[in-house]
DNA sequence: AATTTGCCTTGATACAGATCAAAGAATCAT
DNA sequence: ATGATTCTTTGATCTGTATCAAGGCAAATT
């Protein structure tokens, strides 16, 4: 009855662009309704299973596309194993770039992954035809630049009680469901062994961090996957980051 | 005879757009002569030595720039002073994002430096109206994205030998004028602990790895700021980088 | 139910790089 | 020139995290 883990049926039925759930802010966030009919005729739907790698570095690159659901992470291989990832995609994030053939990472699915895909050279000539994408291209990309040296002071300066505090507290805000109603149980759904090649440490720090955390009361864990902030202003604390913007007085 | 260091008259007689050594990769690269005109009438240059502060962390952002000459980094600090570069700017690279009126890093000037501004918000205006402009941002964006992201890859898992290897070579590279000859002499702008904050090591460190490459033949300094390659092909060993862009048979 | 497999935790130990310290160059100011 | 300051090197020691190793738990498979 279950399907084999591999089977190659990427392709699903697109769903309509105007009851797209990421439709506000995706790269088309900024499409008029012609706009959107063009991409409408353009796109395809391509799902992955959790787990599934979605592109290989170095391959020839055939199509752009944006997270409809799920997570996906971009990472980066030594020739000795030593893996780091350097990017998380969440729904509304943009794969892939106009103007180059190929990607420097691997993309792979955390957990399944819809996509929608539009063939590469097609989706660059509409970029260079279309101001809204190229500009709303612009935007994504400034942001993940935001997030990528946020990363940067992450793995080059924290500790890692610090940077497990600043990853708990990044999912718990990301979790929370706009208000800030902290007890909230959250999914942790990486693996220890994902969670240490996203901090730069070894799985065996995750997990004693974890615990740590656990013993002094910030967290609490319900399951292996499924954990509580008991102490957010403690874990706040515990980031190393300011409190506020930076802004001084 | 010599200005004072902090004296404020960063502004300077800009030179003609079509005479600009940043001309063809800037911002502007795909602007066509109407387009240049307009941007000739907005910019002004201001310039920067050594040192100075360009731009502080959360400090409302008036203008947007290019680098035109010299080097200015991106740094982060942290309440107890761990500071990390997040960014190298060279000439042609841009200052400050359109849409958002502060940045969260501190901008600095290595050596001296010269910016070609525009008042930001007339900018944006420009961006929103001047297709060629938000794809070139666009393209600046990733392009920086893909070097922070082969940063995030030496920052969380490169050893220190590692990191001081890929730097040098970063250094060679970008310093050998077109050809590959190897032996010129390379200038080390940066002091051991800006190399420090860059790299997510410390000062001493640094000092270290210099001097083990040096004992090793792999380069030889011809004063503290000033080495040459001595051997590349060992230096490129080093850095744990694949030889290839990773390209498998 | 028993077994396998994958993931996680915990302990013991090693080591790379940080920290502390001091002295040696180079640059700057007088 | 002379002294002051800043940057750099090198040494000694410490420590946080990696590494090595073993056992535990839970889900999947038989």
């Amino acid at each position: 009855m279950s399907q084999p883990k591999k089977m190659n049926i990427p392709l699903v039925a697109p769903i309509k662009c105007s009851q797209c759930p990421i439709r506000h802010r995706a790269v088309c966030a900024r499409c008029d309704d012609d706009e959107l009919i063009l991409l409408e005729s353009m796109k395809t739907y391509r799902s992955f299973a959790a787990g599934d790698v979605i592109l290989w570095r170095g391959e020839p690159l055939e199509f752009v596309a944006s997270v409809v659901s799920g997570v996906a992470t971009l990472s980066k291989t030594m020739e000795d194993g030593r893996t780091q990832m350097v990017g998380l995609l969440l729904p509304s994030d943009f794969i892939g770039r106009p103007g180059r053939e190929q990607i420097d990472f691997d993309v792979t699915a955390t957990v399944d992954v819809t996509l929608c895909c539009f063939d590469r050279t097609r989706f660059e000539k509409l970029v260079n035809e279309t101001p809204h994408i190229a500009q709303r291209l612009m935007e994504l990309a400034l942001d993940e630049l935001d997030a990528a040296r946020d990363w940067m002071l992450l793995l080059g300066r924290k500790t890692a009680r610090e940077k497990i505090a600043t990853f708990i507290e990044m999912l718990a805000r990301r979790s929370s469901h706009g208000l800030d109603g902290s007890s909230d149980v959250i999914d942790l759904h990486m693996t220890r062994d994902q969670i240490a090649n996203y901090l730069g440490l070894t799985l065996e720090t995750v997990s004693r961090q974890f615990s740590a955390f656990k013993k002094d009361g910030v967290i609490g864990f319900t399951d292996r996957k499924h954990f509580t902030v008991e102490d957010m202003a403690a874990l706040q604390e515990e980031t190393g980051d300011d409190a506020d913007g930076g802004v001084v007085y």
